[in-house]
DNA sequence: CCGTATTACGCTAGCCGTAATGATG
DNA sequence: CATCATTACGGCTAGCGTAATACGG
């Protein structure tokens, strides 16, 4: 049985060549590596190294040693890398979704319901990124806006899809704009326009990206800056009822409901089917 | 760095179950192996057990630590059985001949130019094993009845072959044999025959077998057995000039010439090409 | 109670670092 | 003589085994 310290020294003398050098590297001494390469022949009953009086080098069948204690290595680390990272997926719930509002209410509900764990969630622009994380186990929960009804080969569901909240997406123009005093609009109705909208906003971003020909769209990722620059100029932009609530509105623009189906959007919390039941907890919180 | 040993004692945690069939199985102690996998999950950080006062066991993460400690240990084998094996093949010059008397002429020669190295050979009945044997590494030599002129995509020879003894078949014929008065036979003259003959002598049981029509052939793998019987019986057997130089043909015999090319033998060292020159010293050895 | 895990405690084998030695270019 | 490997030596710690403790079926 060969220790762990001695592959590592081996490995190392492999690749920087002599003891002095190994010793810097591995912060240990030049004699306690002489001693530890001599355990290590002795153990194997081989001799692995051309020795003069000063020069110590890995003959032929110490270097395919060395090549396999690299390997050995290799496995260890990925056994304590591997280890942790289940451990820390153990200790994190982590949950992905396709718009930035659900996370701003099923965060607080998750850290108050899983206490001591941490609460970890990402923002995706596409359902597929979704549902590939939730497959893999990134994700325990993935939010959607419609429910996920995949069913295996004997029809039965792959997952539990819960409603979560509504959002509905308005649009903010300068009351000047020829389309203020509207009561509602169509996205289409803006073609054309330039447009400020905040590119970290998931699916919204794509589905107006989409649905207005012909518009200029200002990106902007910082969220106070977009809110400057909306009130000090006469760009369009985007809020919705979900966002009126976290922050006041901008004075000076008019608000207008949009008329397009797919911006007035119900949620969906989904998770593979057979966790269902170790999220009762979750799904009864809201109601 | 978590050392081997508290990987081997992790692994056989997870084949045991109890600390107590552990201790007895590694030959060590309950407290030893109670400290080690505290101190195991200490270093990780990480909690893989399950436990109550009297009782340990591996929880979902210690399951994987396991499989991933089998895989180390796996690793860790390999590279001894690896190291030992490339260390015995360093100290022993192996070779493989397709027939018997080269090998009574060369293991002599090895032994004392190679001194302090075992010298291994195998008889083998065809030259593709010998070939491969010689590709892969398990014969530094082999002696065939050809030199073997395989050459590279570049024209390059592959092998190097050096004519080695000759070798020539006779047959030992009963002084009542209706062919004990000629002067030299074929093979083709024996048909029919009962024929004795030593099962171990590398290609020429194939050629004997292949060259006499309906013969019936009696095998025996002892030798001394083998000459016991001939002495006893009026069979026909076989002997060569080498053999015959070995030991004195049986009384009672006549010993005629095989006419056949091919059971009069040139043989030939093969060896690879670029490792020829280590052989210098031996390939002069005879002249 | 017997089997099991853990804690307590003293021992010591083994590994370490410093210093000394020897060889080499 | 600067550099490198090895040997010598004393110190110390990490792991060991025994014994004691505690719990559970």
């Amino acid at each position: 049985m060969i220790e762990t310290y001695i592959i590592e020294q081996l490995a190392a003398l492999a690749e920087y060549k002599t003891l002095s050098r190994v010793a810097e590297e591995l912060h240990t001494s030049q004699p306690a590596l002489s001693r530890a390469m001599q355990k290590l022949e002795g153990e194997l009953g081989v001799t692995l190294f051309d020795r003069s009086k000063n020069r110590i080098a890995l003959n032929e069948i110490g270097e395919l040693a060395a090549r396999h204690a690299q390997i050995v290595l290799s496995a260890h680390n990925e056994m304590i890398r591997a280890v942790k990272e289940a451990d820390r997926r153990r200790r994190t719930f982590s949950y992905g979704s396709i718009a930035p509002a659900p996370m701003w209410e099923l965060t607080p509900i998750l850290s108050h319901l899983y206490m001591g764990m941490t609460v970890s969630s990402d923002l995706q622009e596409t359902e597929d990124a979704l549902i590939k994380g939730l497959e893999n186990g990134t994700y325990n929960l993935i939010v959607l806006f419609r429910p996920l009804e995949k069913r295996d080969e004997n029809g039965n569901a792959l997952y539990f899809s819960k409603p979560f909240i509504r959002e509905k997406l308005f649009v903010l123009l300068p009351l000047s704009h020829r389309l203020a005093s509207q009561k509602a609009i169509n996205l289409s109705d803006l073609a054309g326009e330039k447009i400020l909208i905040h590119n970290k906003i998931g699916f919204w971003y794509g589905i107006c990206k989409e649905k207005i020909p012909n518009a200029t769209f200002l990106e902007q990722s910082e969220l106070s800056a977009l809110r400057e620059i909306v009130s000090a100029t006469d760009l369009v932009s985007f809020m919705t009822d979900v966002s009126g609530q976290k922050m006041p509105p901008p004075k000076g623009k008019v608000i207008v409901p949009i008329l397009d189906e797919e911006v007035n959007v119900q949620f969906y919390c989904v998770c593979k089917k057979e966790r269902a039941q170790d999220f009762t907890a979750l799904f009864s919180a809201w109601c």
